[in-house]
Order: C-alpha cells, then sequence, then structure tokens
DNA sequence: AATGAATGAGCATTCATTCAT
DNA sequence: CATGAATGAATGCTCATTCAT
C-alpha cells in the first residue's frame, strides 16, 4: 500500500511522500531543467519586478510575489541583483530606458513647427496612456523623493533626447515666427508631461471626486485635443 | 443644512469638535495634561499619521513609527482607529476635508470671468505648492488605485464646491461671451489639476531628469504664469 | 450646516460631532439610565458569560465580548466579578448549582428499583442533551485538568445528592434481589454519565468519523435505549 | 492498493517518509545535528505542538511555546505549517493516524466472537488510557465542534477500520448467535468509546466530585471490566 | 454604584535576506 | 550556476486589566 499526496495551498510545495517500501514520486525526478541562458532569467526577474513593484510600490512589493511571477526562485533574485532595492533600481532604470527609445522613433523633423509639437503632445498623451506601468513606476520614484532615480547615471543620459526634440521644435518655430521667441523648451515639456501624466498617473482620485466620463475613450479624446490647444496657445504667443 | 450619518463602529467613544471647518484645537495649544481629552488624543494621532503616511505611503509607515511621533501610545492608535488601513482612511479624509476648506474660503464671485479663472489657477498653484502632505497623500492613494478613497462617501461630497466654483466661472464667462461656449468645466478643472498637481508631485522626477531650475522660486514663479496662460487660452477660445 | 456622523463598526462607539456652533447631539444625553438592582447586573453578565466560555473555552473566551452580550459594559463585570478567571469560576458553580438542582426535580422513590434506574438514565441521557452549556463548561473545565471546579467548595457539595440517588436505588433493589449485591453505585453514575456526557460532548467527532445518523432524532432514541439496557444489565448481574 | 492525491501547498518542500504506517525516523534518534534535515525538523515541530496543545488547546497553546519545546526557531514553524490553524490541524491528524495505526495492530480474528469483543473493549480501554495526548486533542476539537476535523479529508478514512473491525466482530456473532442479530455495530462502538473515552477525558471533573478511588489503578481495573460487562450485554441480548 | 479612557505586555505573523550544498 | 533550508528582526495587532472621575 503506498498513499502519496501533494498539496498546495499558498505557501510553498509540499510533498508528503508515504510508501511500504518504495519511494515513488519525489518531485526533483518529474522536474524539467531549465538551464535557460542567465540573461533571460534576469530579463525574466525584470519583466516580473516591474510588474509587482508597479502594482504595489517599492515598500509594497514582496519578493517572493516577485519570484512567484518568475520562472526561477526567489534565491535566483539575489543571485542576480543582490537585493530589493538594487533590482527596484534595475527596474526603473529598464523602464525609463525602453520609455525613451520608443519616444526615440518619432520622427517630428518634416513637420512645421507647431505641427510638430501637436504631433509630439499627441505621441505623449498616447504614449503615457499606453504605458501605465512605467507611469506607476515614476509616481513610487517620486513618493520615494527620487531618491534611487538620482543614484543613477544613466537617467539623465537617457532623458537628454526627449529635451533635444523639443528643443528643436521650438528653435525651428521661433526662427519662423510661429513660436513666441521667449518661450522655454523645459516649461513647455512640463506643461505636456504634466497633462499626460496626471492623465494617468491620478485618474482614479479625480475619477471618484469628479468626472470619470473624462476616462472613457470620448473622455480622452476631448482632453487630448485639450492638452494640444493649451500647449499650442502656450507655445505661440502671450494671452490676456 | 444637517447631514446626518450613522456607521456606527466599536472602537471607543469619541467625540471630536469641529467649528464651521476648522479644527478647534490644535495639538500645539494643548501641550498640558491632556489626560480624559479623546479629541485632542485623536487629533494628534491624525496629525502624527499624516506625517507618517505621507512619508513612506500605506505600506511603508510604520505603526510604531506614528505612535512614535504621537503625544500617546500604539495602544491608543488602535483603540481609537481599529487598524492601520482604517487610520490611512481617516487621515486621507481629513487631508481632504482641510483642503477642501481651505479652498471655500477663496471668494471669485466679485472679479470678471477672465480674471477669476486666472486668480483660481493662481491660487491652486500656490495652495497645492503648500500643501506638499496632501499631494504625496493623494499620490500614493492613487497607487493604491484610490481603492481607499472609494470606500470613503465623504470624499465626493466634499469636492462638490471644487466643481461649483468653475463651473460657475464658466457660466458667467460664457454670459459675458469671454469664455468659449463648448467649454468644459471638468476639463479646465483637469488642466488646472494636471499643472498643479504634477508640478508638486512629479518634481524629484523631473528635476532629475530635466532643468531643477523650474521648482526655484523664480522658475516656479514663470511655471504659474504659463499655467495661467495655457488654462485661459483653453478656455478662451479655439486656437491654431 | 451641521453634520454628525456616528459609524459603529465592531469597537465601540465612535462619535464625531462637527458643528458650526451647537453641539447637537451628544450620546450621553439620549442614554437611558437602566438603574437595575446590582443584582440582575450579575445575573446578566453570569448569562451572558456562561454562553460566551461555552462556546469557546476560558482560553478562547473574550471579555469583551462577554461584555457585548451584557445590557453592561466591560467595566461592571470587572467591577462585579474582579477577573475573567473569578468569573469562569462562579460560571461554572452557577452551572453546576442549576442542573443539579433540576436533577433534584426528579422523584424515583415510587419506582420499583430497575424501574428507577431506567428512568435515571433516561432522565439523565435527556437533561445532558437538553444542557449543551453545561456538558460544554465540564469539557471545558476538564481540559483545564479541573483546576477550577477543585477551588470550589460548592461543587462536592452539589453533586452530593447526584451519588446519593442512585445509592438509594442500589440499596433497593440489593434488598429486593432485583440488583446483584456487590454493585457500586459510583460505577453505576460512571457508566450512565460517560454514555449521556459522551453523546454530546463527542457527537462533532465522532459523527465525523463514524455515523452521524446516530445523532438524528431516531439514533438517539436507539442509543437512549442501548444505554438503559447496558446500564440495567450491569446492575443486574454478572454476565458472560 | 495505491491513492494519491494533491493539494498543492506554497510552504516550503517537505518530505516526510513513512513506512507502512510507523514513522520511520523518531526525533529522539536524530540528536544530531540535523541541519538540512526537513523531515526531522518538521517531526519534530508537530511533536513539541502536540504536547503545547493538548496541554492548553487551541487558543491557549502560544506559538512561542511551542517553539520552545523545539529543537528549531518559532520561525521554522510558520515555514512549514503556514500558521498556527494549520498546524494544529496537521497534529490533529497526526494524532489520529498514530492511534488509529496503533490498533490497527489488534488481531480480533483468531478468537471468537464475544471474546473478540471483550479483548476489543479491554484494549480500547487500556489504548486510551495510554493516550492521553489524543483524548485531550480530541475534547479540545469538540470544543470547537469538530470544525478542524470536518476539513480534513484523511479522518474518515483512517478511522474507516475501527469500524470494520467491530462490523466483523459483529458479523460472526450473529452468524454463530452469540450476538443478538439487530445489533448496530456502530452503536456498540458508540457505547464502547463513551466509556473509555470519558474514563480519562472527564476523570477529574468526576474525581472531584465523586469518587477519586475510581481512577486508582484497583478502581480502573474494575470499570474495565464494569465496561466489558456493559457491552457485552448489550451485544449478546434484549434484557429486562 | 458606575463608567469612559487608557495601557503594558504579549501574540501571531511577515519579510528581506543568508546559509550550506 | 543553481537551490532548498533556514532565520533575526521587526510588524501589525490583541487582550485582560487599571486609572481617574
Amino acid at each position: 500500500m503506498s498513499i502519496a499526496f501533494n498539496y498546495s495551498v499558498h505557501y510553498a510545495k509540499v510533498t508528503l511522500v508515504y510508501l511500504s517500501g518504495l519511494a515513488l514520486m519525489t518531485d526533483t525526478q518529474t522536474r524539467k531543467k531549465w538551464k535557460q541562458d542567465p540573461e533571460a532569467v534576469q530579463a525574466n526577474i525584470l519583466a516580473a519586478a516591474a510588474e509587482e513593484f508597479a502594482e504595489h510600490g517599492l515598500t509594497g512589493a514582496r519578493v517572493d510575489e516577485i519570484a512567484a511571477r518568475t520562472r526561477t526562485s526567489k534565491r535566483m533574485i539575489y543571485y542576480y541583483f543582490g537585493d530589493k532595492e538594487s533590482l527596484y533600481r534595475q527596474v526603473l532604470e529598464e523602464a525609463y530606458r525602453k520609455v525613451r527609445s520608443e519616444e526615440a522613433a518619432l520622427d517630428l523633423t518634416s513637420l512645421a513647427p507647431l505641427d510638430a509639437l501637436r504631433r509630439l503632445v499627441e505621441f505623449t498623451f498616447d504614449h503615457h496612456r499606453a504605458n501605465e506601468v512605467f507611469i506607476r513606476l515614476v509616481m513610487i520614484e517620486n513618493v520615494h523623493k527620487g531618491r534611487h532615480l538620482s543614484e543613477s547615471s544613466l537617467i539623465a543620459r537617457v532623458n537628454a533626447s526627449a529635451i533635444e526634440r523639443i528643443e528643436d521644435i521650438c528653435a525651428r518655430g521661433q526662427k519662423d515666427g510661429s513660436i513666441r521667441p521667449d518661450v522655454s523648451p523645459h516649461e513647455l515639456h512640463w506643461l505636456i508631461s504634466a497633462a499626460c501624466f496626471f492623465n494617468i498617473s491620478n485618474r482614479f482620485s479625480f475619477g471618484i471626486s469628479f468626472d470619470k466620463s473624462l476616462f472613457s475613450e470620448p473622455g480622452q479624446h476631448k482632453l487630448r485635443a485639450l492638452t494640444c490647444d493649451a500647449v499650442i496657445a502656450a507655445a505661440r504667443g502671450k494671452v490676456s
């Protein structure tokens, strides 16, 4: 007679093996060897960690939960990333790298300055909407006062191109008179970012307190237009 | 007007007394004996908790640390608030209540619509700058997807006045032609909030990645003007 | 404007009173004065405590929960009973007193010895079924190795009558030859108690492991008969 | 025969090995280094927990105290068993398993039915006396209304053999006429259990209220004989 | 006689991290 | 390169009880 059971609830894997002579089923025997290349393992961990950190924040994220989202074990997280905070930093860097490299694909040089500006706003608005994980990571990092971001030498470098693109638009617009001479590319970038970021970051509190319909598809369409109008107006010239 | 609702708890019996929206008893006033003064104890805990939650988030905050910031003990936190999450919820409610009641002091009815709008933007910009704790609590709550906010029946009510004020401005502006007829007060409120909120919430990540000088006093002055211009342009009429 | 709410969840009673001038509703104003005589208050506490202790055991019972089952407050429990363990002891004593006094109502003197014995078994069987709270208190006390029972001088006294009754039956039966001469009233009482007590005390574990139908009404009827048969057989004479 | 079931947990990975119903490794055998020996750690915890739970009940037991009785730490209890209640459940299961497997060693097939029955009662009486920890765990579980027992799929199965044995005796006795035809094996088992269980479970309250000498060695001898007589009389035939 | 406020000690449980192989 | 076992230091929370009036 031999009874074997193996019950998994929420902790780890427990295997009780009862036998009247022979061990029937040790689970190490039936376990496939993944034998992935280390880079794939690391990428897998980073992806899992990004989700968990974005979902629960740095303090709220659980290393066990990250491991569970992974194809490897918790032990490997420490093996490759040292500790939770280092992992978080790498997740942040990776997120910035990915988002900025996607932005780099946007070529605005063939458009007239104001058209380029409108296109940039639209793109940014849409891109932020499509990258909630990134938005959430940045929110979380701001809750931590940018402490980890400031330790990364990579971030500033990766963000430089974003500001260059808008500087180019401003320069061209100031040359042809379509943009007012005293405009600041940094300020313009700030305004665009504010609208596009807030649209995602604060949609919960804003939706609860005010109008949820602004976050429906038609509502978003209108907010996108509003943002374009406001940014272009600010770029064009003094009002009132 | 008198609103009474009853969800009867099981904590302790507590009576907080406010006079016309303002807390009657700030805890610095009563640094005396204060034994047997439940309201003061509660207010003191709420103040300490607000700081700790704003600093470290819901999961990052430590009840022990909150207690340490308090003139009473950890036990009393549980006595009056039940658990960490309930305390957090009450902190959130209290923060909204305080901020909205301060905003209510702003009287715009005597100003011309566009002047009122400008004044509103300036006030909001300044007010957000002066209330970082509130901003951080809202950020944190958005990291939690507004879960706790949506459980509070108070929040929507307390926010209603904010939207009424801008509706009034729009109505008056549409009447006298200074504001375009198809403007949406909710959208306008969204734009104002986005700029003023982002200015505080994301100043770390933005400052690190881009231009730190935007957050200096002169920089802030310019961003405030930029926000005014953008909002007024959006209210006035279609551009480009 | 005045808003008053009062939410009671599971802790105590919380009353937040906001007012723009006048306190509206303090709950001390609207509270009736029970002004019960002390004995009624004590009886009320004992009844509530009996339920709670029977339900959860000495360590599992919660003083707060006892208070909640009461018409008075937790403070009164300490006022009248000193501490949890003393209260428990008084509950135990009260339970024994009540059960034994109910048993005393059973008059067997007019019945022939074996009929009296059968009647006694039937009565005990039924009485135990009808007094689960008592059974549970005795179980719990046995988990505590009778520590509190042995501190009570009352218990032995109150139980004496139970043994006297069966001694009387045996004496009469031995006289008329219907009960064997070497029978021990204590042993007989032990056997009756065992069956009648176990029937209630262990019906959960027994029902789960074996036959639940024994605890249905027909099943109980059969067990009652079985117990009578077994006790009478044991009283009558040597078997096998 | 081989039964395999799978409820896969999330604790740690553990492999307990039993040989034909008997624990292979009692923890006194391995008082050496035992690091990296999960089975021994688990068994050690279960043993310590059984003592503590039997002594103080589920709510009265202290995890710290269990840990102190252990050769490992409190942390490992949670590592392997998740929480206090799960540990308790496993202790219960283990206790049932052990008791029933010891009972299985009793071979009654070579005895005449009534002799077998007498032997069974004597064995059960003695076995219960020798397993106070088990009795106490069952008492405690009954205080909890069998809640944890009913969640265990193992218990019913492990108890099946107990009832089969007495069914066999009854069948044989009915065939040769020594046991009455309408006897119920379940009822008989109930009567045996009641006497043998009560003898241990209630000896404190019974001893205090009535005759302590029943629990002396000679007293126990007489109660054992009384139980045999009563059970056999009940099995044999209708009386009075 | 009665009670709302207050509390210290303890309790179950979690979490990031390291050990040993 | 990989991993199951192990753990110290918190961490949120509870409980019986006492204080002050």
